[in-house]
DNA sequence: ATCCAGCATTAGCTCAGCTTAAGTCCAAGC
DNA sequence: GCTTGGACTTAAGCTGAGCTAATGCTGGAT
């Protein structure tokens, strides 16, 4: 009988690329994942991963391995999903990771609404880039989360995880002077400015240089500020410009000239493939989306 | 994440009835068994068993949970199957289970064929009554089995199990003195007579009450043997009457008189299910058809 | 040519999970 | 009614799977 553990790492071998990386995942150290690898290879009798340089790759049958044992994981998960729906009352930890903005403007309604819905439920909120929210969910740190999708920047779709679209934003450019301009053209006007973006490796970020690039230009970015609220206020200071989704922006955006850009950003939610049916997660992803109904409804009212 | 060992024993419970059956079939200890299923419980966070008398049986969720176990075991079997079919020579080992008759009659030329045709393969055979194979191969201590299904003992459906076909049989009546009817006539001409018929508790036995207790009487037992060479023997020295199937009627039965019944014995293939891809699996089943082919080939010709 | 990121290997330790043994409870039989 | 026996559970102890830490090795980048 083949271990679902070895095969869990195994899949996530196939998406990471890395040991290294497969043990960080997991919090194990790189031996202990060489190790189960090497077992599970030696029960398979086939060879499962073979080197390419300095890292590893996997063999066109650890591929197929790695491919059922993602159905494995998902019936399991839907299991659990089974079980806890049988409880009368949801309990037990809600992981749920979110990007900053989000933990500011949708989840404390969320929180609130589904802390007093269920008070045995215990929620635990970590704050994190989306571009690290796969493998958090997969690993199992997280069990509900908040991703974005960026009109160029393709979420790669992923069959251990289930997403929901949750909420569409218009993104703004943000500056310190007016703009004749609209749209696209606004954004071309800055090309030679200088500009404030998120750190490289965040969506923001790449979601910033791609739209640029798609507008004709690479940005010059002077600044790197993850928190939207101090990107509005190195704006509003004049050190430059820079993009900002609907969600960030507050009440009254003082000092600051909004332009609104074609460009959207999608907010999915997002769980385990096989764990949607899960009491606690279904009920958080209600909430978050009963808190995005009234954002909209705000906004919009 | 539930553990598959564990959902397996919680399989196994759903039909075996008793914790002490689990622990047989896995060749663990009750104590074993009974306290990797307390974790099992406590890790889902509901009553998955519940007690019923001196025995367990398990709860709608620990039923429904064991379904879903079938599930993940077999996808499980599936990938086995799939590893071993990339692997360019058969090799391992097959573990064959059959009743004794067919350990003389059917297997042996199915042997020599696939030792021929896979030298590296190494097949072991063992001889048990088709009534314990469900749980041998559930368990995992055979691969490929041959079971049989009577008119009057229907074999149930399992779903971890996937069977097929093999060949069907006459069963004879055997007696030592000549029988002017034929069919049932004959074996009612038998209700006072004694019989000879299997060890209780083996499928052939309860073949011989229930075909007896269909023509409307009950057989008194005398004499019991499993093998139907020494059941011949007796029927020919005037010991009794017996039923006995076509396969393990010897060229020239001296000294018996048979008689064709309406009757007939299905024997069938068996493996786990999900494993039926498996190429040396496969191959085992091949080898038994093509032995089977030439058995009916030799009686018919 | 040198450095270093990344994987393999070894030794050693910890804990899950097994067995043995004792205890509890229920059903059947004298 | 009491006893006997079977089935499950609990407690204690032991073994091995599987982890970490440390070291060595190799291929690509500087």
């Amino acid at each position: 009988m083949l271990d679902v553990r070895r095969l869990r790492l195994l899949r996530e071998l196939h998406r990471l690329g890395t040991i290294a990386a497969v043990a960080q995942a997991f919090s194990y150290t790189p031996s202990a994942v060489s190790q189960q690898l090497s077992t599970l290879e030696r029960e398979a009798g086939v060879p499962l991963v073979r080197h390419a340089g300095r890292r590893v790759e996997l063999t066109p049958a650890g591929a197929d391995l790695a491919a059922r044992a993602e159905s494995v994981l998902a019936l399991l998960e839907e299991a659990s999903a089974a079980l806890a729906a049988t409880r009368s009352e949801l309990a037990g930890e809600l992981r749920i990771g979110a990007f900053p903005t989000a933990v500011r403007t949708l989840l404390p309604s969320a929180l609130v609404a589904l802390g007093a819905a269920h008070p045995r439920l215990e929620l635990l909120v970590t704050e994190l880039d989306p571009a690290q929210v796969p493998d958090a969910l997969r690993a199992g740190a997280l069990d509900l989360a908040l991703v974005h999708e960026y009109d160029y920047v393709p979420a790669e779709p992923d069959p251990a995880l289930a997403t929901e679209p949750l909420l569409i934003e218009t993104i703004f450019l943000a500056s310190a002077a007016d703009r004749p301009a609209s749209g696209d053209d606004a954004l071309r006007q800055c090309a030679v400015l200088p500009w404030i973006a998120a750190s490289p490796g965040t969506l923001c970020y790449l979601m910033a240089v791609r739209l640029c690039q798609a507008a004709g230009f690479t940005p010059r970015i002077r600044h790197h500020a993850d928190d939207f609220a101090t990107v509005l206020a190195l704006v509003a200071a004049g050190q430059g410009v820079a993009l900002v989704p609907e969600l960030a922006l507050p009440a009254d955006p003082a000092g600051v000239v909004l332009t609104a850009l074609a460009a959207r950003r999608r907010t999915l939610i997002a769980c385990r493939a096989g764990s949607a049916g899960h009491p606690a997660i279904a009920a958080g992803a209600a909430a978050l989306r009963t808190a995005a109904g009234q954002y909209l409804a705000a906004r919009t009212g």
